[in-house]
DNA sequence: TGAGAGAGTTGGGTAATCCAACCGAGGAGG
DNA sequence: CCTCCTCGGTTGGATTACCCAACTCTCTCA
């Protein structure tokens, strides 16, 4: 892992797991609901050589499982784990941002709630539960430069 | 804007604005309420010429605005834009993960809602409040490939 | 006159990425 | 049993991106 400068922050550390070009783009993939090697390269467009190296780096850190689900030929999979599940938050916040100020016309993706709604992500205090933005928020600690 | 293949989606659309190596980190510290070039070089660690370029994408883009604060000498800073502070779901979501997932320990950096807890994002529905995950998102539509 | 401060550029080297072609194990069809 | 196909990758070579230190330019302050 190679030691970055800067700010000690979480940020960082999450962009040097799933920063890197490609990562985000597979990851949404197997929120979708793919696990294979060749539906990852068609639906990212990411090279072959590029998507192995990510999904390896992704098995290293926990987002990733790889399963084997035939012995033969041996065939392999990719699947999400926990730490990987979690990352639906980022990816929607995401998606939502693309939609309202990187995409022009209709979102190219939807998403249905079980409430019956069109899905829209809003970010809101776990505690509280009311809306979170620049005027009610405030930092009360900030990691120092390394 | 290069043309990318792979899914049409609002999440390659948005990474593709924000999603090269530093930009997500000068956005961090432009959240923090620092506007300076050189601010943003000790705190984010990216190297001199690459943040000239960053912050040139990021004010093309319209997510940062280049506004001259001095007269002579003329210096300039970065605010965000609207689009720009859009995107504080998208880095409090990857905080938190990275919180859980990427940070061994304490949180370098914690945040206070004005309910008097430290805060944590949770993503709900927007529509009817209520928490999204897995077990209650379907997609409605999904975008093709190019 | 000389030292900074602030916002960048420049040059040169290293690393990452892209692309097309290839590989190896097995399966399906004839 | 010969050939072509699928899947999950590797390989080589060219291109692009990134890193780092040093430098520029303009103006201020002592």
């Amino acid at each position: 892992m190679t030691t970055v400068t800067g700010r000690d922050c979480s940020i960082a550390n999450a962009l040097a797991i799933i920063g890197e070009r490609w990562s985000l783009l597979v990851l949404r993939e197997a929120l979708l609901g793919f696990r294979r090697f060749d539906q990852f390269a068609q639906n990212t467009g990411a090279s072959r050589d590029i998507l192995a190296a990510r999904l390896r780096t992704l098995v290293a850190a926990g987002v990733l499982r790889r399963e084997q689900y035939t012995d033969r030929p041996p065939r392999y999979e990719y699947v999400l784990t926990e730490s990987g599940r979690a990352l639906r938050p980022v990816l929607m916040a995401l998606m939502e941002w693309g939609d309202n100020y990187a995409t022009d016309g209709e979102p190219p993706t939807a998403w249905a709630h079980e409430c019956g709604a069109e899905f829209h992500p809003e970010m809101v205090c776990a505690s509280c539960g009311t809306t979170a933005d620049e005027t009610n928020l405030q930092t009360i600690r900030m990691g120092g430069i390394s």
